[in-house]
RNA sequence: GUCCCUAUCGUCUAGCCAGGUCUAGGACAUUGGAUUUUCAUUCCAACGACCGGGGUUCGAAUCCCCGUGGGGACGCCA
């Protein structure tokens, strides 16, 4: 039987990053095992502007590339996707209970009769759970408005969902499921609870205000969304073999239920940080020069000017270095314009020891006899200078990268300034000569 | 309060199910070195954990019990 996983957000306008590892863990299951990934939207019982936070939930769905099978937009057998549209099909099956002598109305709403036995769960992840659900619960308000325990399981036996991959915050609501699959006489999917992502400090699970918990922060801050679904991936799941930084494709492939960790996993933003830089890093040349255009060109400051193969050799210089994509701008934006600032922390640094202006002077006045800074002969140049006069070559790194950039670290120094060119780097060199004098 | 889940470095985790090969492995973070070509790179190293107590066993991180800690559910929210 082909596998059918389903996502079932309610769209409350942000797209929280538990919400987002759950739809991940079942994307993931669902491309594991060649199956179906539905998305269904739970939208009964919201007045919000629901129109705007399926945007909002679906863009995110888009970006962190967890394409779906059927649901909103790309239709499928099994609609409505919406479950405000499957009021006809709620109707149905409340009268299948109330055949049964499973429902009964009571203060205007409708409840569901418990049958009060012990209900055993098999789940994949947790193993057998026993537990027992005394009380009726209501599966229709008295607003008429169906319930979500009722319409998620109606949907799940409507939809032949097959498995049902979703937080271990509804462990405990599972009874309630296991008696309605039951009292409809259809067959159990089969469950696996997630374990929750937890505050980085403080109590509990991670909630919307939290930083780090909304997956559009990190489209804001151009994270990769590679990264995000990597390092989301291994919060609560790992491969058995040690492997961290993997593309979506390769974690398709290696995921599956007994990788599921059972305990809760603390968000750590660092970490978070780090599958970002990676990825930056392993970023095909061309695939990283879009983006960090994109990033750039957002950057209102920056001018990038006509020359596209200048522009090119920049992104190919500080690709290495990149960490992460919000600070791009900041760390090129010297090759784009001579206006750039000199760092204070750094003019500390490059200023703590020596006569850097001297040196400076000196690093003029070599440059200047040579016809183009091809690295290597730059650094050649410096080299020899510095060992005939008996100085140390790196006392004259620091302040000429400072003196042309403005920043103390960056790029690697020769290629830097093969890419700046020489009229620019001496140009700049002579006016921070007279400016930091 | 009742019920359910869970417990290895600060954090994410491997090992546990099929007890010995674990002086407990990897990653992030931190600290310290190296690359005498800077640096936001790379490499190396250090630091650092089996929650406590009982039991089973020749032997327990691994199995069992009890505590304790952590998390969750108990809504006419989803």
């Amino acid at each position: 039987m082909k596998t059918r996983v389903r996502f079932a957000p309610s769209p409350t306008g942000f797209f929280h990053i538990g919400s987002a590892r759950t739809a991940l863990f079942n994307w993931l299951y669902a491309r594991h095992t060649g199956g179906t990934f539905v998305l269904r939207i739970e939208d009964t019982d919201h007045e919000r502007n629901t129109e705007e936070a399926l945007t909002v939930l679906k863009d995110g769905m888009r970006w962190l590339g967890m394409d779906w099978d059927e649901g909103p937009d790309v239709g499928g057998e099994y609609g409505p996707y919406f479950q405000s549209r499957r009021d006809d099909i709620y109707a149905k099956y409340l009268e299948i209970l109330r055949k049964n002598g499973r429902a009964y109305d009571k203060d205007g709403a409708v409840f569901f009769k418990v049958s009060g036995e012990e209900q055993v769960l098999h789940d994949a992840v947790y193993g057998n759970v026993a537990r027992t659900e005394e009380k009726d619960f209501p599966i229709f308000r008295s607003n008429g408005t169906p319930v979500f325990h009722f319409v998620n399981v109606v949907d799940d036996i409507c939809m032949e969902i097959t498995h049902v991959i979703r937080g271990q915050d509804h462990l405990t609501n599972t009874n309630k499921h296991l008696e309605l699959f039951k009292a409809f006489g259809a067959p159990l999917p089969q469950f696996a609870h997630i374990p929750l992502i937890l505050k980085s400090d403080g109590q509990g699970k991670m909630s919307k205000r939290d930083r780090g918990a909304l997956i559009e922060e990190y489209q804001q801050k151009k994270f990769l969304p590679e990264a995000v679904v990597n390092y989301l991936s291994l919060l609560g799941w790992n491969p058995k073999n040690d492997r961290e930084i993997m593309s979506a494709e390769e974690i398709a492939k290696l995921f599956d239920f007994p990788g599921i960790v059972k305990s809760n996993a603390r968000f750590d933003e660092r970490k978070m940080a780090h599958f970002n830089t990676e990825h930056i890093r392993m970023l095909p040349a061309d695939k990283f020069r879009a983006l960090a255009l994109e990033t750039v060109k957002e950057a209102e400051n920056i001018d990038l000017g006509s020359d596209g193969e200048y522009v090119k050799k920049v992104f190919a210089l500080c690709q290495p270095k990149a960490s992460n994509m919000e600070s791009f701008p900041s760390m090129v934006d010297y090759f784009f314009t001579d206006e750039y600032a000199f760092d204070e922390t750094a003019k500390e640094r490059v200023f703590k020891k020596g006569d850097p202006l001297a040196r400076l002077a000196e690093v003029k006045e070599i440059f200047e006899k040579l016809d183009s800074l091809e690295a290597e002969k730059t650094h050649d140049a410096i080299a020899a200078y510095a060992e005939a006069k008996g100085v140390k070559p790196t006392e004259f790194f620091s302040i000429t990268r400072f003196a042309v950039s403005g920043h103390a670290g960056g790029p690697d120094l020769f290629p830097m300034l093969e890419v700046l060119g020489k009229d620019r780097v001496l140009r700049r060199i002579a006016a921070a000569l007279k400016s930091l004098a």
